[in-house]
DNA sequence: TTAAGTGCAAAATCTTTGCAAATGT
DNA sequence: ACATTTGCAAAGATTTTGCACTTAA
């Protein structure tokens, strides 16, 4: 049986299951990072909570999704933009954190700038949030004023 | 009896406690900030886990410590550099997290650069933690080779 | 067939809440 | 004396682990 992520999946040497491919499905339908309550509530009871686990960490860990910590500390997941790799994530821009809505959005049109780090410390990974309020709740309270 | 971060609580209106005391003197020491669970250990049982909890949230709500969320989204504290208050944390620095020893370290020589974001988003505040290598980490690890 | 993946139950953590006792002012 | 803060107990939430059952290859 055919399936959507078929591809994606074999490519990384993962078996092709009904979750996984759900999991892809869903991630695939949005254009901001999900969290993982956000997935659960979505999934349901469609797949168990501990399976959910199991099979973020292993599409992490494929560079097959990126994980997001927002500025709450909470893990939202987001398909891999780029040249993500089993030991690389690519994942060099920035993301905004609504604190109206708690979206996690991708701006992937505005690139980290560079920053010198002192003596000894070598840099591996950026990670930069910017938090306030994004387009869709700014109007929605221009609204109400 | 006087103590040392009297002064300090005063200011904001807060009791002068053992415990209180106790979380600032541990803070002054360190010079980088410390993880919810490291100060969870260094404590021991001297405090209650959840005094600690309250503790920490109401110095963060004073503008006394900031919370710093690491790459792993483990709470880390540090005390305040410049002009925090009550309403708004000024504490647009860069953060380092090292992938061996798990130090967060407040890197101040370097500022954050300025953003554009795509129109209807306004930014709070920025959070940029560089992950990597820290200097102590990196020394040890060249005696090995 | 068999190795990988899932689901359930249960343990281990982490965080919050309610309330009585203790403490600072 | 009074409001704040603490400590304990308990509830709630999150994350991990173990193991038997199922499924894809």
């Amino acid at each position: 049986m055919a399936r959507k992520f078929d591809h994606l999946l074999e490519k990384h040497n993962l078996k092709k299951t009904a979750p996984r491919n759900s999991v892809l499905e869903i991630l695939s339908t949005r254009d901001v990072a999900t969290s993982q309550p956000d997935l659960e509530g979505i999934i349901g009871k469609d797949i168990d909570r501990v399976t959910l686990y199991r099979i973020l960490k292993t599409f992490e860990e494929k560079g097959i999704i990126h994980k997001i910590i927002d500025i709450n500390g909470t893990a939202n997941y987001a398909f891999c933009h780029g040249d993500c790799s089993e030991h690389h994530h690519q994942d060099e821009h920035i993301h905004f954190n609504c604190v109206s809505c708690q979206g996690v959005y991708c701006i992937n049109d505005v690139s980290i700038p560079h920053i010198n780090l002192p003596q000894g410390f070598s840099a591996h990974a950026i990670s930069m949030i910017v938090s306030g309020v994004c387009d869709k709740c700014q109007s929605s309270s221009e609204e109400n004023a």
